[in-house]
DNA sequence: AGGATATATCGATCGTTGTCAATATACTCG
DNA sequence: CGAGTATATTGACAACGATCGATATATCCT
C-alpha cells in the first residue's frame, strides 16, 4: 500500500500528507478534458447545439440569429468555436450557411466526459 | 408542420428563415446547465475531483497542494468552488481540513449533462 | 456593373476568472 | 501564554472570454 498513510497516524496529529502522488490523471490530460467540458459551458453554445440537433441541415446563421439574444458577429463567434471543436460543419448554398450538427464528435466527447465522471459516482 | 419552410423554398433562395422560434431550450435552462458543465472546464479543478473520488475522506489541502502545480490560496480557491457547486463538502478534524466527494451530487450532473447530450448523438 | 443581403472577421472594450503574496484565523503542543 | 502549522481570505494583478460596431467578403438579382 504505497502511498497510503495510517488513518491512526492523521488522527493523531503525528503527520498528514502521504509521500506518493494522489493522482495518476496528468495534467496534460486533465487539460484535454477540461476544454471538453468548457466548449459546451456557454448558454449560447448550448442553445445553438440543441438548435442544431433538433433541425437536422436545416439552420442558417439568420435562424440563430433570431433565436438568440445576441447579435449576429457574437452568433458567428460561437459557430466558429463550435467548428474549430470540431462539434458542428456548415455548407454554403449561395448566399447563406447551413450549419449542421456533428453527432460522432458529440458522442466522442459525451464519451470522454462520462469516463471521467462515472468512477466519480 | 409549423416553425419549418420548405427546403425547395431555401434553395431557390426566396427565403431563409422560418417564422417560429427553433429552440424550446429557454435561456435560464441554459444558463444553469452551462454552469454544470463549467464547474468541470478547469483542470485543476478535474483533477481534485479525480484525488477525492480515489482517496475516500481521507485527503487535507497539504495532500492536494503536494499532487497540484498551484499554490496554496489557488488550492484553496477551487475547493471553496467546488464546495459551492455542492460536489465535495469538507471536515475539520482539529489543525487539517479532509476532504471528500458528494457523489450524490456529482451523479446529478452528469445527469443533467447527459440528459442534455443524449438527444444530440 | 451596381445595389442588396448573408455571413465572417477585425478591433476595441469590458466583465470574469485564475493566480499568488500577504495576512488572518484557528488549532496544537510545549 | 507563545511558537509553530494548516487552511481560509483578502486584495491586486494578469489573462482570457464575450460582446458588438464597423468593415470585409461573397453571392444574388436586376
Amino acid at each position: 500500500m504505497t502511498g497510503t498513510i495510517d488513518i491512526q497516524e492523521r488522527i493523531l496529529g503525528t503527520r498528514c500528507c502521504g509521500d506518493e502522488p494522489l493522482t495518476d490523471l496528468t495534467a496534460t490530460t486533465a487539460q484535454e478534458l477540461s476544454d471538453d467540458f468548457l466548449i459546451f459551458g456557454h448558454p449560447i453554445r448550448l442553445q445553438i447545439l440543441h438548435m442544431l440537433g433538433r433541425n437536422a441541415g436545416q439552420v442558417c446563421v439568420c435562424d440563430l440569429e433570431a433565436a438568440l439574444p445576441v447579435k449576429q458577429p457574437t452568433v458567428s463567434h460561437h459557430l466558429r468555436l463550435l467548428r474549430e471543436a470540431g462539434l458542428i460543419d456548415c455548407e454554403r448554398q449561395g448566399l447563406w450557411a447551413y450549419y449542421f450538427i456533428n453527432r460522432t464528435a458529440v458522442a466522442q466527447r459525451w464519451a470522454a466526459i462520462s469516463a471521467y465522471l462515472q468512477p466519480l459516482v
